[in-house]
DNA sequence: CAATTTATTGACCAAGTGTTCAAATTGCAG
DNA sequence: CTGCAATTTGAACACTTGGTCAATAAATTG
């Protein structure tokens, strides 16, 4: 088999995978996950990461060729994990309701996935030089339409005006932050999204300050 | 003079400067702001920065003795400016004036430094191995002494009760999020907060949401 | 001006980097 | 079991990394 279908079997699962293929390709996704969450892409050593993985390095580039390709292997996975969420906001009966349900979700998302939330920090914040492309296609126009949901309700009197997409933005942050910033947050208040009780307190104020502010 | 004599010199600005140290650390520091930002601590390179500082990197640690050194001077700095706005917080007459101030120090912080916000962020993301002491002390207690200001207003029933920590991160992630995120919100929105008028519109829309949320 | 301190650099080093490859080992279908 | 494909690895690679050092050049000072 040459290693350009090796490479396309890797890229899209369609095509059937061993079963080693699919426990390593598992086992090195989640330690490079860890490793581009903590040091980000030059930071993250192969070395480290084959490590992790608990395997030799030239074995972990017999899966992933190169550290960019699995590189954009992590980052697309969690593209998906990432937009999940926001493709389900859509016009229902109550505002309140749906946008609810959706800062819920991202909550549950930042406490899932953690390092996933990280990676993604931190391939923006380095200027996202592979995300680029799909920000500026698939997220954008997804932008443009949820936008026009929050419009909509705005049209009928059931929020009052403001910029849609500002108020996106401040429901990625204000949930992702639980994830990116969790040492920041544990110095502080010397507690995690992952305590039960903590998660139930984000939820409950996240939501507060978001749809009905500080004065009520 | 002692190598060690320098370094002092160095970490506290009471000692005399050299018309060209103060010229030259100020470059390095600026450079690695720079760098820090876009790569983390581990993905930055002596030779980059040196080489934006316009200096050969023999020199650069002439300046400063270890890449370590010279990331703890340049998160010092950044911590300061970081906390300004915070201390200012008080109770005065008005809560909504008082927060709107904060929060629109905040931002302009954000868009006068976004540099110093993305090494922040990053040095936060990797864990704050750094900044971690820090936290724990200092900003630990001013964050509990600025709770007790958000209490006050609740006691006077001047603002509805919430949990006064997770609204004053939220301030915190919201207005940063357009230094740390500015490459996604460009890809989104193709407007950067340094634009006057995306600036104005950030301000708004922030204080808007923050402190009367969706339903008015 | 000389003398002394401060500033700058080229050459160098050991350790670490991503990547290659041929050879060895393992897994598995017939 | 046999043979072929899939997997694993040690050794090696060219290159980059943070850091040292002795020598040199430039400022400063008396």
């Amino acid at each position: 088999m040459l290693p350009t279908d090796r490479d396309a079997q890797a890229l899209d699962n369609k095509a059937k995978k061993t079963r080693i293929q699919a426990i390593n390709e598992k086992k090195i996704m989640e330690a490079a996950t860890e490793v581009f969450a903590h040091y980000g892409y030059r930071g993250a050593t192969l070395d480290q990461i084959a490590s992790k993985a608990d395997m030799s390095k030239p074995n972990l580039l017999y899966y992933f060729n190169s550290k960019d390709a699995l590189y954009r292997h992590v980052l697309r996975r969690i593209y998906d994990i990432w937009l999940e969420p926001l493709r389900g906001l859509d016009v229902g009966q109550d505002p309140e309701k749906e946008l609810s349900h959706y800062i819920d979700q991202k909550i549950e998302h930042s406490r899932r996935y953690p390092l996933a939330s990280k990676v993604w920090a931190n391939e923006i914040i380095g200027g996202a030089p592979v995300l680029k492309p799909l920000l500026e296609t698939d997220l954008q126009a997804t932008v443009k339409r949820k936008s026009r949901v929050l419009r909509t309700w705005m049209r009928q009197g059931k929020i009052s005006r403001f910029d849609a997409e500002h108020f996106l933005f401040m429901i990625w942050t204000t949930t992702q932050h639980y994830a990116d910033f969790s040492a920041q947050i544990a110095c502080v208040t010397h507690k995690t999204i992952e305590d039960e009780r903590f998660y139930m307190q984000v939820k409950k104020n996240v939501k507060k300050i978001l749809l009905h502010g500080i004065f009520e």
